[in-house]
DNA sequence: CTTACTTTGCTTGCCGATAAGCAGGTAACT
DNA sequence: AGTTACCTGCTTATCGGCAAGCAAAGTAAG
């Protein structure tokens, strides 16, 4: 990949994520904790080190997330037996009903645009996934890394 | 294209936008700033109006980030003398030197991952990028349709 | 085993950066 | 005059991150 692809594909990760939180409805959630919320449904019950790592997000931030969507009854702390000071969080009934909703709610904005473009572009769009999560991953590293 | 697709897309495109963010170093700009300079250096004197359609950017963010520009003399506003209302921009020689700089520092983060990736992926990635850009003009129009 | 000290995992208060957006102003066009 | 293009002050939302605090766990001396 050289100058002028990675200097487009930041710029359009940018312009994509500008108009997706703009898009953004919700159910008294931000983006991020969605996302979280997300995580936490599919990951079943999960450390908070494990959902910053998957999310890229801080510490802090985690903190918080799981802080206000336990207030929301959207997940619940499950103690550790081994170890009281940190508790794995699972989604609870009322979880899984948001998270349902919130995913179908969003996923339209991103389906509905992708419909209106080519069926390259469409197929191009599926094949990339995977790849985007893996430099996603490969620039979290390298961050942490340093 | 699938919720799942969708959701995932969505997702993936947050994490990358957070962690670009976070290792954007800079000249003093911020990444939309940055952006925004690369846009009015390739595209020649523009207009605010088709600035802000190409970023995605709202006009008032434009208007504060044209002036920061222009304040740093890396662009200069360009009278038009069919309407002295509205002025195109254009860069300057200090602003296309600081856009070179920008732009290959950026780039680098994202190629240097990029590399780490498989043949593969990085295919895919060279591939789906006029999809994302097609896809975020389509949530764009969306947007300032509804 | 008990007490004291250190480390670890998480929480919280505070502040800063980035960006959106409204309201109101000025100047230039029609 | 009315509209339009832009600028600016203020507010809000989201997220990052440091630093202090707290409770549990680990370690070691008594």
């Amino acid at each position: 990949m050289d100058t002028e692809a990675g200097s487009r594909l930041r710029g359009v990760i940018a312009r994509l994520s500008r108009q997706l939180n703009a898009s953004a409805a919700g159910e008294g959630l931000t983006p991020t904790e969605a996302s979280a919320l997300s995580v936490i449904a599919f990951r079943g019950p999960i450390g908070l080190p494990e959902l910053t790592a998957l999310e890229g997000l801080n510490p802090t931030m985690v903190s918080r997330i799981v802080g206000k969507l336990d207030d929301a009854r959207l997940i619940r702390r499950v103690p550790n037996a081994d170890d009281l000071r940190s508790a794995n969080v699972e989604i609870t009934a009322d979880g899984r009903e948001a998270n349902d909703r919130i995913r179908t709610e969003r996923a339209k904005v991103v389906s509905e645009s992708a419909l209106l473009l080519s069926e390259d572009s469409q197929e191009a769009l599926a094949r990339a996934l995977p790849a985007l999560e893996a430099l996603a991953d490969q620039l979290q590293l390298r961050r942490v890394g340093h």
